[in-house]
DNA sequence: AGATAACGCAGTACGCCGTACGGAATGCGG
DNA sequence: CCGCATTCCGTACGGCGTACTGCGTTATCT
């Protein structure tokens, strides 16, 4: 899992990826049948990530899920990171796209929400030390109708681009916030409470509520018990599209120029 | 690595992490002498992470960068998962605070800066799957400083909180993406006009204009061209802070209620 | 129909990894 | 000076990704 995203697309792996990324070769006349498909490879990688978690995810977990040898995946699919990229594109397949119709702020919040929902569905994306997406079909796809509703703005290409990126790495930090506390929560089988109850000892010992004053004043007047993360991340998301809007009315005039 | 921030603070792990954290224990009198210090064996892995790339960081590697046994290293740490996370508040340790008699504004731009410089100086920081900050002083230094500048709006405390992690994340992504463009160049020695140049075989072979035609009209545009990332993120930065400021002003009267 | 070539499958093995264990060397407290 | 706590490290175990190899299967060719 060195690179999960190939560097190289025009090396001869690359072009691999991206066959297998866009067009998947059908089986070959010769030989024996496959007993599998490469959406099941990928899909079966999908449900021992979800259920073991991103970490625990191995070639030879994989393979004994599906009822296969482990060498045998290697038919599918070069590598694990080439998987991984699969298994990336594979989870960008399930989003909707908005309705054209509604304004473009509707349209950017419903891509958030997909995303949002994304992540929740898919917790190993955020555990993934994923640095680029794959260019995968279904991710693009994705990435080209954001981009279509934000361009709806009528804002610079640049901006458009800026503000894409800004929409996208929000749901991905908010995202991370909250798939930690919940899988804390189920993991450990405490509620948030216990969970803070645990780190009793850690406020005991070493906070200071002199070295930490705001900290201790905000933790005093509730600041640290967001009732709800969907909100806090709402919260962030208008927000940034209030400034976009901004943006879009002070640039009316300044954007033909 | 898999649970790289402990869960459990209360178990005698979370204990004696909590320990190295904020007290680490003095070289006791007995026995031979130790030949290297907490500080070095961090600062080891640390060099070996910027070096080889997080990927690459294993005891074995960082024991002979400091010239000791790969099992030594157990004598000063209880393992790699508890060596990251000193790494990881080691690193900011070198953050500098924001001069507190400046506006909010200005200082929560100096925070937004430092961790921006952090994330450059440490590339590892990025791609670590990292989750949840652990919970050791200077993360907590810089934490506390941050919420203070915030809390200098005058907003409420749940939005205060709220803020700083819009900031965090938004600092976050843009050092993710800079240092993924930055690495793929350095590593591969070639430059963003190579690297796009070997893409080529994609955009020719699968990358469809009527598919994807809002990508390919902002790319004509030259909205892909992106001078300099510095650019690009500060000015989602300002974005986010014009939202804040927006927020201030809109809340004078309402914060009272 | 039989031979052949292409191909799927899986066992073994290699070199990594994190780290448990135990023994040798070391230097302070009694 | 002795005893013992402590450091250091060689060995080893289980798990990882995957290269290689041999075997069995099956569509195509003669």
């Amino acid at each position: 899992m060195d690179e999960p995203v190939s560097e190289q697309w025009g090396t001869p792996e690359g072009q691999a990826m991206l066959q297998l990324l866009w067009d998947p070769p059908p089986p070959p006349t010769r030989g024996p049948k496959q007993r599998l498909t490469l959406d099941q490879v990928v899909v079966g990688a999908m449900e021992v990530a979800t259920e073991l978690g991103v970490d625990e995810l191995s070639m030879r977990k994989v393979a004994q899920h599906l009822g296969v040898g482990a060498m045998s995946l290697y038919t599918y699919v070069p590598g694990k990171d080439e998987l991984f990229e699969l298994m990336i594109d594979r989870a960008y397949a399930d989003r909707a796209l908005p309705d054209r119709a509604l304004p473009w702020r509707a349209q950017v919040e419903f891509h958030a929400h997909e995303a949002w929902r994304m992540y929740q569905e898919h917790r190993w994306l955020i555990r993934s030390n994923l640095w680029r997406m794959p260019l995968g079909p279904h991710v693009l796809d994705a990435q080209e109708d954001l981009y279509r509703a934000v361009l709806l703005t009528g804002l610079p290409e640049t901006t458009v681009v800026r503000v894409a990126g800004l929409v996208e790495s929000h749901v991905f930090g908010a995202a991370r916030a909250a798939v930690t506390d919940t899988s804390v929560a189920s993991r450990t089988g405490m509620t948030t409470d216990d969970y803070w109850e645990s780190r009793a000892g850690f406020w005991g010992t070493y906070f200071s509520t002199e070295r930490f004053p705001t900290m201790t004043r905000i933790w005093e007047r509730g600041g640290f018990d967001d009732d709800c993360p969907e909100q806090a991340w709402e919260f962030g998301l208008a927000l940034l599209l209030d400034g976009v809007e901004r943006l879009v009315q002070a640039g009316g005039a300044a954007a033909r120029s």
